[in-house]
DNA sequence: CTGTATCCTTATTGATACTG
DNA sequence: CAGTATCAATAAGGATACAG
């Protein structure tokens, strides 16, 4: 049989993408991490940074960052809170890598409406 | 200066990896390209073989996906009307590529408590 | 069959204030 | 400072009905 439903092919290949998109995708994830990258921060310097984030959600992302062990919180000896980037962030880069790069060609084909 | 806001990087990056991930995230655009990848489909045969899409929703997505040029309407001689997925979408390959396979590896990083 | 329109319910977000 | 709580606004999604 040629005409695949998605019942096949998706119960095998859309949960593991959409595991990773819920991850990545969403106004805030990937900003917080190419911030993090930069330094790690405290939370109020976050939202600062992030120009437009509520309190609220910045919370919430990060807590979702930190449950995929992307980010962690690191308590210092003064009680200073930082969230730091973690080295596994790294294993996004040629998600990430990909991504740009579709997303740079298919602008520049929408731009010369070669489609 | 190594302390990289996210306006100076989330500026040139961001948007581009943005761009692709709208028309690839969501819950149903991958499902759609999938299914259509064997074989075109009629509306109805889509909402069906999509189980649990509403016609506005569908109906949407695949808007979505035309302007985009990874679906085409096609209309037969006959009056059908059938949804095809373009060559286009396959430039998709790749990145939807690192997505599974990133999205595999985490989760069992995860299921292994590794994090 | 191929959609669109409408209505309704639910999820997300933002703003603001507030606690330890 | 580091968040949480609450409320209001908005967006997104489903169900159903209906038009061409």
């Amino acid at each position: 049989m040629e005409t695949a439903t998605c019942t096949e092919k998706c119960s095998q290949v859309v949960p593991a993408a959409e595991d990773a998109l819920y991850i990545i995708a969403g106004k805030w994830k990937m900003r917080i991490l190419i911030t993090l990258a930069g330094g790690d921060k405290r939370f109020n310097e976050l939202q600062r940074a992030l120009s437009g984030i509520s309190a609220r959600v910045l919370s919430n992302e990060l807590k979702d960052l930190e449950l995929n062990g992307l980010v962690s919180r690191k308590i210092l000896d003064n009680g200073t809170i930082l969230y730091v980037r973690n080295a596994y962030a790294d294993s996004l880069r040629s998600v990430m890598h990909e991504l740009v790069q579709w997303g740079m060609d298919h602008k520049q084909k929408i731009r010369n409406r070669e489609i």
